[in-house]
RNA sequence: GGGCACGUAGAUCAGCGGAAGAUCGCUGCUUUCGCAAAGCAGAGGCCGGGGGUUCAAAUCCCCCCGUGUCCA
């Protein structure tokens, strides 16, 4: 990055001198005199106990001192987003304010909600988890404000030189602090692919903010202009609000009255920890993660049980309920939205307990029986042991501790030894769908005029040809639906050409025809959409809607689309919740879309403005994730299902008929599916189920009513019957072994030892039964012959401590071609077809009688 | 998304290549006015599903399904 990048005409107007960091080596511009830079390592820090602010703020004071100062120069205040970035899948959570516009604002494919805009979002991060409560500065959760900009070549807001002006403005008229103390340092930041000069600004050994400034696509060695460049800045709440107190921490300035209710009954780190993770549950739980083993849910799992175990560490913890919801109760005074569905929450809250619970006992048990293994074995539990069970049972290492007799001492690296074991695994590689290459069409074609939106029921129309390449073709305006937001793509005719496929690409719409298009630009087109198609989809898209809203009135709102898919056959809509829907909770989510369906009420489909939507309807609009842009698209199902969303949908609730539910499936922790079908094609499903239940009622002879009951009966017969078949044979094998004790002349007596022999219709596990019953008495030698099927078997039993089974057929096998083995007790051979058998047998015999003569 | 562990009687689990087990629960009998309890007897198993290796698989290998867990 260029040195001039950095030299800014704001430095200028004031007396600002250039130098460089001598511990860092970082170039930085100041008003006063330093040898180096005002952060921390290499200054320390010098506001504690003497605040580097004019005044101590609260963090909502500071909060709203921040909005309102860019307000006043211009900006617009953007309500926060959710903490987890449904809208992305690259990350779980909000990691900084700009994570709201990327991609598509900072991509320049949608425009910014506002322009330039300031906010305060609230971030999470799990990369420092363990220094939470030791480094004084750290959280899971904090809030970065910030003012962003967003510039194209045709519209200018502002880049860096107003940047620093805003930002030294806010430090030192409005807050007060020391405009010679301030250091504001050179830094290059990379990310994604783009880069830029970053300028992170320190004072009194703190950094406060980062002012990033993205305007560069790397191309290998070269730096090419971005179209859209951006004002990308950070300033910490937590830090300002430190700083303006001074305090000896950051949790003493941050953390209201709950800190200091904590610190009676914990120590310092554990009391932050306590209230780190409440704060981080409140706004993972009401932004609706559900604790579960993968991707999100799993934070909320780790911070949910860290929670528990720290809480346990003190004998008059208060309850675990009861701290989530006083530290959810100070977080609502500035973000009201938490807090408003406690009750559910405590729900949620309560099976993860419980399941934690059943977790930790299940592993004690566990430990405890494998101790006595080792034990047996002569060997011990080594700190090893401890990892696997941390990481395959999800015993805590101090629990297991606890359950074993002779326990081996937790190692220091614990943790890093865990993470040590996945250090090989294979990177996350997301399952990206093959996609056609789309031909790429130039800016300078108009965009689409999308018409769908206008009337999801005129599906024919008039249109000219804007651009076309190959197969695809791009209309001034169409009717066609795009493959988007889990919808299907509509099919019809272009042009009497076959339409296959429609997607959206930027601006444009993109029609794939069954064959190259002939139609050269300016032809006029006439275009026919397939209308069953099109209303089944919008039954499916509207039925979605219905049930997404019943789920979350039975349920509880902590229900959030996961996915959802509409096709022509089915659809299906995954949600959050945590244990699969028990009968009664389907029921009831059926009986409630129907009476939706019932009430015939209207569905309405309009844009409106993001910020007038938000208030409206509030973040549960964005079922489908974040949708970023100015104006929003609104389904509402009156009073009873608001959402963002693209699609086509049916105009009032009983055009969908009918929603037949097909079932539901636990698809991964915290996640259930729902699979059903609406309209036209619940009724073909349905008339199809009821063929086949009075079919089978037809054929099992019972009225439709009582098919279970014959069912039941059905599979008691056929357990009765394969009981009688298992009983009737053991009967034969019994009458067999009666008669052959019975019969002289199928035993011979050498010594002490009884040997019994003989040659039957018999497989393997039927000899083998009989050999039981006939070495029942001790000092006892059967040898047995099979024959089966074409198959040949020889089998030994033996209850002489003399006369060993394997030894007994270990020369006959041969005889017979078959081969065997077995041990002292039980042995047995197979030969093939067509072997002498009997001759195998006599061998047999034989060596029996002279193991047990000898 | 990846790694690891686990699916055996109604429940909790043992067995980990050679003849399916324990404890609790259940049923019956004995004892008791009855209950609890004890003793005796008994019922209850596609050893998650499908392939393979082997003379022989609950046991070893592969795939699938389910559950738990750790890590992103």
């Amino acid at each position: 990055m260029d040195d001039s990048e950095y030299d800014l005409p704001f430095f200028h107007r004031q007396p600002f001198t250039r130098g460089t960091c001598e511990a860092c080596g970082h170039a930085f511009w100041s008003l006063g005199e330093h040898s180096r830079c005002q952060e921390s390592p290499c200054t320390p820090y010098g506001f504690l106990g003497k605040p580097g602010f004019k005044r101590a703020r609260t963090p909502s004071e500071m909060r709203e001192e921040y909005l309102s100062f860019f307000e006043h120069r211009g900006h617009t205040r953007l309500r926060r987003y959710p903490t987890v970035a449904r809208w992305r899948n690259d990350v779980f959570f909000t990691q900084a304010s700009i994570y709201d516009f990327q991609p598509w604002v900072t991509s320049g494919a949608i425009p910014p909600p506002a322009n330039p805009l300031t906010i305060s979002q609230p971030c999470l991060r799990f990369i420092d988890l363990d220094e939470v409560g030791v480094s004084g500065r750290h959280f899971t959760v904090f809030e970065m404000m910030a003012h962003h900009a967003f510039n194209r070549p045709d519209h200018e807001v502002y880049f860096k030189d107003r940047t620093l002006e805003l930002c030294h403005e806010l430090l030192t008229s409005e807050l007060g602090a020391d405009p010679r103390a301030i250091t504001y340092k050179e830094e290059v930041w990379e990310g994604g692919g783009n880069l830029g000069p970053s300028i992170s600004v320190g004072t009194l050994g703190l950094e406060l903010a980062t002012l990033v400034f993205m305007e560069y696509v790397r191309d290998g060695e070269k730096l090419v202009p971005m179209p859209l460049t951006v004002v990308d800045t950070g300033y910490g709440l937590e830090r300002f609000t430190w700083f303006s107190q001074g305090t000896r921490t950051a949790y003493e300035a941050v953390f209201g009255s709950a800190y200091d209710e904590l610190r009676a009954t914990f120590p310092a780190k554990e009391a932050t920890i306590v209230i780190d993770h409440a704060r981080a549950l409140n706004f993972l739980l009401t932004d609706g993660v559900v604790p579960s083993n993968s991707k999100a849910g799993y934070f909320s799992r780790l911070l949910l049980r860290r929670l528990i175990r720290t809480l346990s560490k003190a004998s008059e913890a208060p309850e675990l309920i009861a701290v989530l919801d006083r530290v959810g109760r100070e977080i609502a005074r500035d973000h009201p939205e938490i807090g408003e569905h406690r009750d559910d929450m405590h729900r949620v809250v309560e099976a993860e307990v419980a399941r934690f619970q059943e977790t930790l006992t299940r592993g004690k048990g566990s430990v405890r029986r494998q101790e006595e293994r080792l034990l047996r074995e002569g060997r011990k539990v080594s700190s090893d042991d401890l990892v696997e069970w941390y990481d395959s049972l999800g015993l805590p290492p101090d629990l297991a501790v606890e359950e074993l007799s002779n326990p081996p001492a937790v190692p220091g690296d614990f943790y890093a030894q865990v993470s040590k074991r996945h250090e090989n695994e294979s990177p996350t590689t997301d399952y990206v769908e093959p996609t056609l290459v789309l031909p790429a069409v130039p800016a300078s074609v108009p965009p689409t005029e999308v018409l769908y939106y206008r009337d999801p029921y005129t599906l024919t129309f008039e249109s000219h040809v804007v651009f076309s390449e190959g197969p695809f073709v791009v209309l001034d305006r169409t009717y066609f639906y795009p493959t988007g937001g889990g919808q299907i793509t509509d099919t019809g005719e272009l042009g009497g050409v076959p339409v296959v496929e429609v997607l959206r690409k930027g601006p444009h719409v993109l029609h794939r025809l069954e064959r190259a298009s002939t139609a050269a630009v300016g032809t006029r087109l006439h275009g026919k959409v397939d209308q069953p198609r099109r209303l089944q989809l919008m039954q499916h898209h509207t039925a979605t809607h219905l049930l997404n809203g019943a789920l979350r009135e039975v349920l509880g709102p902590h229900v959030w689309q996961a996915g959802a898919y509409k096709g022509t056959e089915l659809a299906r809509i995954d949600v959050t919740h945590f244990r699969a829907l028990l009968p009664e909770e389907q029921r009831r989510v059926e009986r409630r879309v129907h009476q939706v369906i019932r009430e015939d009420r209207p569905v309405k489909s309009y844009f409106e403005a993001r910020g007038e939507a938000e208030r409206r309807f509030g973040f549960t609009l964005y079922q489908g994730g974040a949708v970023p842009g100015k104006e929003l698209r609104i389904v509402e199902v009156e009073g009873f299902d608001t959402e963002a969303c693209g699609g086509t949908h049916c105009t009032h609730t009983s055009e969908v008929g009918l929603v037949l539910l097909l079932g539901t499936e636990r698809i991964q922790d915290g996640v259930v599916r729902l699979t059903y079908a609406a309209g036209e094609r619940a009724l073909d499903l349905l008339e199809a189920h009821e063929r086949s239940l009075s079919d089978s009622a037809r054929k099992l002879g019972v009225p439709i009513d009582r098919l279970s009951e014959g069912i039941d009966r059905l599979l008691e017969e056929r357990e009765e019957s394969r009981k009688a078949h298992r009983a009737g044979e053991k009967e034969d094998i019994a009458a067999i072994a009666q008669k052959l004790l019975a019969d002289p002349a199928a035993a011979r007596a050498a010594g002490e030892v009884r040997v019994i022999f003989g040659s039957f219709p018999l497989d393997r596990a039927q000899l083998m039964e009989l050999s039981r019953i006939l070495t029942k008495p001790p000092n006892t030698v059967a040898v047995l012959a099979g024959e089966r099927e074409g198959k040949g078997y020889l089998f030994a039993g033996s209850t002489a401590p003399t006369v060993s089974a394997a030894s007994v057929l270990g020369a006959a096998k041969a005889a017979f071609g078959g081969k065997g083995g077995g041990n002292p007790s039980s042995a047995t051979a197979e030969g093939e077809p067509g072997t002498p058998l009997a001759e195998a047998l006599r061998l047999a015999r034989e060596k029996a009688l002279s193991l047990a003569g000898g």
